[in-house]
DNA sequence: GGCGAAATGTGATTTCGTCACGGAAACAGC
DNA sequence: GCTGTTTCCGTGACGAAATCACATTTCGCC
């Protein structure tokens, strides 16, 4: 494990700082579909992506579901340790999306060096930047976009993801990450397939044409 | 001009640092109406509220528009120097909601007190979760919500921020607040109105029934 | 091959945004 | 006062998408 690959901040520790932060990580393997964080009310701490990919979302009181971001390798996931800042006042969720290894860093540890650190706490500003641009990137495709354009962004995403042109995933799957209903992506694929954008089957959809899907997602406004 | 209760960090900086932020700051009277900062292009730099209102909000291609958040008396606006983070993607709209009173930072200053100062970065990124707050907030309110309880919602916040029950707003800013259409508000507060919660006249909503607004918008999910 | 669960398909209804108007109130200038 | 002009509000028709209520298909599993 090499920590000044995945710390940006790590040669501007000193010793001992370096030494409490090797010594309270942990490296930690998650099943795919785990549960890291519900809530607001845990403060478990943060996760660093060492392999695999996490997802964070929020849920409604009725269960609807709508997809916030992806943590990828390298990727840090705060808001698992909500407590280590007093003004976050929201809940949200985070799995895995795949069987998954991440260092496990606790809240104190870290809250510590950021009151000790410039380096770390401009760091810890940069992700939470990274992670506001994700959610103003999401409120403005809910806002002005109609479904079929997110809908095939969300395909052509995934795409490249996955970095396969077969999804494996259902319709309400679909519907989870995207915030809808089942029944409208259902019918909003059944036509896409109609047009020749992909092909559909039983738990999968293959993108057939990324070309006019990009096109489809860039335009069509609301 | 008391800077040590505008800035919670103002008694951990040094003699220099407390010089250089007292120098390169500037008071300015911004009228009502007035953009201080629109898009991801510029990078005016920081303004702290001393008076009035600022409000934060997305504007799309066609010129919809919704409102983000408020920044009262004693709130910073960060975004309007979105450059002194990598990180910030996005693009909004900061303009004067009332005439106001407005203590300007340079970005270049802001910046190297952060790198130099953890209290400044620290508080800098509690600044940032608070916004974050804000609009996971509206993000939660656009998906989950009807817009009965949304209007109702805003009515009473407005009402609230104004300290006055009758509220100088068209159907039309109404609509630009809540990021509906026009006739949308009309309709809705037409209804309102047949239930005795608020009474209308041109450029103007009185509320009468706080209490069964505030009902409102508690419940009627979508 | 048959069963049950999961996944998909389809129509009817409601909510809300969009389009296309028309009319009423405020405001200017004379 | 009277007369344009602008701003604001009202309303019907239509479309997009969420919701509700089922029917049907597919697949793993016994």
């Amino acid at each position: 494990m090499e920590y000044a690959e995945y710390f940006p901040f790590w040669r501007s520790l000193t010793g001992p700082q370096r030494l409490a932060l090797q010594n309270a990580a942990s490296i930690r393997h998650v099943p795919q579909g785990a549960v890291l964080h519900n809530g607001s009310e845990d403060c478990v701490g943060l996760f660093l992506v060492l392999e695999g990919r996490l997802r964070a979302y929020t849920v409604s009181d009725e269960g609807r579901e709508v997809t916030l971001y992806r943590l990828l390798e390298r990727d840090m996931c705060l808001f698992s340790a909500a407590c280590i800042m007093n003004s976050i006042q929201f809940d949200i969720t985070i799995s895995a999306e795949q069987d998954s290894t991440v260092l496990h860093i606790p809240p104190q540890v870290y809250q510590e060096l950021m009151a000790q650190s410039a380096p770390v706490a401009n760091y810890t500003n940069e992700l939470m930047a990274t992670r506001f641009s994700d959610v103003m990137w999401l409120l403005d495709q809910i806002l002005y976009k109609r479904l079929d354009a997110r809908l095939a962004a969300f395909l052509l995403e995934e795409s490249a993801l996955d970095g396969t042109g077969t999804l494996r995933l259902t319709h309400e799957q679909i519907a989870q990450h995207l915030g809808s209903a089942r029944e409208v992506v259902t019918r909003m694929l059944k036509y896409f397939q109609s047009e020749g954008l992909v092909a559909l089957s039983r738990g999968s959809v293959a993108v057939l044409d990324a070309v006019r899907l990009a096109k489809l997602a860039q335009g069509s406004l609301r």
